[in-house]
DNA sequence: ATCTTACCTTAGACTTAATCTAACAACCGT
DNA sequence: ACGGTTGTTAGATTAAGTCTAAGGTAAGAT
């Protein structure tokens, strides 16, 4: 993607989502949607603060919040109680190594999960998290 | 399930595992199958430290690992950054209230998940995890 | 263009889950 | 009983994330 256009998507992205255009804003959200894998927030701050604009922790963690509600990020936790980031892409899931914490895209048609969920009860589901665990190839290999 | 026979069953359960016998582990254990719901480590530990024995921090700790990794408990976490416990029963899924928090068990049957999951590349899955996130029947209702 | 104000950002203190450390205690085979 | 291994402990420490109070800024109104 061309520099000018993602500049434009995420002001787009942004102003949809009824959000104000910070420069703090712009950058977490231009990272995120740059970024390869899945960055903590920390990863984040560093990674945004390398260069212009300055945020501080709060921001990044006031933007990440302001953008999982707008939908603009997914935000999911892997059992080492560390928060991770990325920028919605279609839909997916996770496969996490329990020996060397690799983490990894599943795509969404390895395995079958239901578009819609009707729950007993009457509750409205929204998101499905799918998290699968166990050994990578390499740490397989290596046992 | 009567208290001589859930003290056989965790005694049972932890020799098959190899882990030592302590009154430590036997009262973290058995709370966690007598317990109805999540709990977390701190209600845990409040918990077995009403009457005797005492166990430290570290201990529940030390002890809540040890019996993951026998697979003795599951360990999930929810987003809030807290760890929560439930002794194996057989396999489910979850659901959290994104505006109570309210936790549920979802029976495996509403969800239909392979039993068995392939993975490209060769990759080991061993447990699949599967959080559902929206709004519970109340909250549905207030909103 | 400038004003206005509601919203955003900031530094740093604070909270809290979880881990680490180093010393002590219990268990087990010999 | 002895010695090595494993388990437990209190308290210090780490680290993710939140809070606070004050100042700054985007964007619509004038």
């Amino acid at each position: 993607m061309a520099d000018r256009e993602t500049r434009n998507t995420v002001e787009t992205w942004l102003r949809e989502a009824e959000l104000r255009l910070t420069p703090q804003r712009f950058a977490v959200l231009e990272y995120l949607a740059r970024a390869q894998g899945h960055p903590t927030a920390d990863q984040i701050a560093a990674e945004i603060n390398r260069r212009f604009p300055r945020a501080s922790r709060a921001t990044v963690y006031n933007t990440l919040a302001a953008l999982r509600e707008a939908g603009l990020v997914r935000e999911f936790v892997l059992g080492d109680g560390v928060a991770r980031y990325e920028s919605n892409t279609e839909a997916h899931h996770h496969f996490v190594c329990r020996a060397c914490g690799r983490l990894e895209d599943v795509p969404p048609e390895a395995f079958k999960a239901p578009a819609r969920v009707e729950l007993a009860g009457g509750h409205e589901v929204e998101t499905v998290e799918i998290v699968l665990r166990g050994l990578c190839a390499a740490c397989k290999k290596k046992a």
